[in-house]
DNA sequence: GATTTTGTCTGTTGAACCAACAAACTAAGT
DNA sequence: ACTTAGTTTGTTGGTTCAACAGACAAAATC
């Protein structure tokens, strides 16, 4: 990660002085004990390469901070003087996110350790509804996250809002969510305005980008440090896809990246969203498995039902050995494993994500799109990519975007706590 | 750029200490005189937000390396003492580049200022030599290319060698190749001992990977500082991909990124090389075009010639009106624009660049590329993607090879030189 | 000569480093 | 049980290094 870096990371260096060494510093032993664990200031200062007293300054800056605090003595070596645990200090800083998505609202609250303080999901038909009164809703459920932090005695680190759709990041600009129904709307300003022109940091990103970096730190914790490379994707109504590269979250020129949902691989078939035939959602969305699966008269098409209940149906089905359905879900899984393998073979990931739907059905996906991508992708041993299924559902975006906060605070720990 | 990072962004940030405040301040200088023209210390200090006693200290440092140089008294500002004017010093540092393709081998010097010292490229047949002979022959390109340096009394950065398949980076293992037939050979470790075990650094990277580094330090200096996000798509036999996403080159996982040639966008046609059909580049190489728009006893078929040869003459022919020869360029222009479209919709690149055969034949590609892209990507005009011919030709990754070994240098200048 | 700008010089500050050391513990010997 | 040697931890005092701040001489214009 950098340093002194601004958020772009192709730009020019910036200039270092005593300041950003430090804090460079600060924010490097910050993180060894969020990646490594509770462990003494002897060994912080063995691993990292810092001296032992810089090591012990640095932490006293952190633990007056509220970032870092004390443990129990460390009885693991068998010789010699036991040292003080060092850990992260949970309570003190919390980040938020929220989510405007089809037919819900959703909210989380996560702490510095990575717990969760708060999560909420209310369902909202959001495209029948004014965008003014789902920001109003929204705001609500975010006012309500900010006071279960301040219950805490917590400091909030910052606001995060996903939104399915194309978002200019600096300014926090929706440009356009066709799903929601939604054109330009200068979704940070709205949100300001609704919550009061708050002190902390507010950002808007996109859902799938915000999607890709929660499972990025589920995924670190099992498949391990060296994964660097990831693509999700998001099963809804559309298909959503996110990337994070050499450990970065891939924006593009514009923040436009990741708009797999129309990839022309299919046939000519179903009309899609956008107007176009073809598109890889009209063959993996969930419509598409619904329409494979069920009848047009199908209980499990009402209208009444959501998202959760349908897919409960499926799964039951399928649980069940209905060959229509497990045909259907075969399907699906060969023609994402079809998409899948032109992402993979652009940008070789080391993991393709399952997320959203496509998590919660990923048992009958999994096979066929294996299969697929091992036989469309170039590189030997399909490049080496796993697939796996995110544990987090519904609730990655939130998750996501509480997160980003609080990677702020990991990358420059002195925007938090009183000074020295 | 980071400071004290390895190679890997992703990884945790390193503890940094005086040295590296110094590295990192003496690269930023040293950059900053590189991307925006030679200017007096004054100027450095207060662009950079650098002491001006800093800026001294870190110039004469560079100076002293053989990095920096001072140039003639600055007689633009109107008022007060004029300074001295600070430049690039090309002379004393050079990085090499090599390539071996399909039908040639070819190696380039270039400057720190970026100046060719020496570019050479031989038709050479190496799907038809055992891998040891095209070898060899590379390494005597290679030793020209030092001699070359070496004459200039300069010193040697590193040498890059591209090669057109599957490269694992860190070891400068080859895996696969299939349009130059070979299979996994550990080029770098044949080329050092055929170099007689060099001290200089050797590499082994990409084709594409290098022609897009190429093409985004030449666009930097048409398009902006502000382009960060850019596509390369080379034409050959096959079609290569090379992504610099944030102002760094996307590698992937295993270093397999990029793969663009075979994501199955047409429709069932020829047999690829691959072995399946429906693969990009059996719509959109060059033994598509050449198809499409002569007959099998044409005279540009004719095996004789090589590459540039056949372009000539279907350059001719677009030149003279010949409706066939237009109509297949329209057709290949289009299908270019329909594979773009998908990387354009998933990476969102500032530029969509032509290389290869595609920039020669660019000036009739551009339009129906695109007008379909246009018609594809789902972001509003295009992502603000815009499509530009690069000038290199079959040069680019000879040059991104020689480029990419003096990027180290511009990372840590401390590499070079005498020491204070 | 007054003014403005450049670049260097001197001294200060801040942060990491180094070496020494007291504290806290284990293990072995008496 | 008590002592002693050996280990490891974390702090302290002093050193080093690099950036900073301000003063100032030099070199130009007006």
């Amino acid at each position: 990660m950098t340093l002194t870096d601004g958020r772009r990371p192709g730009s020019r260096g910036v200039a270092a002085d005593h300041v950003s060494l430090r804090r460079n510093n600060l924010s490097v032993v910050l993180r060894h004990v969020r990646d490594l664990g509770p462990r003494s200031r002897a060994r912080i200062a063995e691993e990292t390469g810092l001296n032992k007293a810089t090591v012990s300054s640095l932490v006293a800056e952190l633990v007056e901070r509220g970032l870092l605090r004390e443990g129990l003595a460390d009885s693991s070596r068998a010789l010699g003087r036991p040292g003080q645990l060092v850990e992260l200090d949970g309570t003190g800083v919390c980040g938020v996110g929220a989510e405007i998505n089809v037919d819900y609202l959703a909210v989380a609250a996560l702490d510095l350790a990575g717990d969760v303080v708060l999560e909420k999901r209310v369902p909202v038909d959001v495209a029948h509804l004014e965008p003014g009164a789902t920001l109003d809703r929204l705001a609500g459920l975010v006012r309500e996250a900010v006071a279960a932090v301040e219950a805490r005695n917590g400091q909030l680190a910052g606001v995060t809002l996903a939104v399915p759709g194309l978002v200019q990041v600096e300014t926090g600009e929706l440009k356009l969510a066709p799903n929601l129904g939604w054109g330009e709307l200068s979704v940070a300003q709205e949100m300001r305005m609704r919550l009061g022109e708050p002190t902390y940091p507010l950002h808007v990103d996109n859902e799938a980008n915000l999607a890709a970096l929660a499972a990025y730190a589920e995924l670190r914790g099992i498949e391990g440090e060296s994964m660097h490379d990831l693509v999700l994707l998001t099963g809804a109504v559309g298909v959503g896809g996110g990337v994070v590269a050499g450990g970065h979250l891939m924006r593009g020129g514009h923040g436009y990246s990741g708009e797999v949902g129309h990839m022309p691989v299919a046939p000519p078939g179903r009309t899609c969203g956008c107007g176009r035939t073809g598109c890889w959602e009209t063959v993996v969305g969930l419509t598409a498995l619904l329409h494979k699966a069920t009848d047009r008269d199908d209980p499990v098409r009402d209208p009444a039902l959501d998202v959760e209940q349908r897919l409960a149906g499926i799964t039951r089905r399928a649980e069940a050995g209905d060959a229509r359905t497990l045909s259907a879900l075969k399907d699906v899984g060969t023609w994402l494993g079809i998409g899948g393998a032109i992402l993979v073979n652009i940008l070789n990931p080391d993991v393709l994500v399952l997320g959203g739907y496509f998590a919660v059905l990923g048992p009958w996906l999994k096979e066929p799109l294996e299969k697929a991508i091992q036989e469309r992708v170039i590189a030997p041993d399909g490049g080496g990519c796993r697939v796996v299924r995110s544990e987090l559902g519904f609730a990655a975006a939130v998750r996501g975007g509480a997160q980003i906060s609080l990677d702020q605070v990991f990358v420059d720990p002195t925007r938090i706590g009183a000074a020295t």
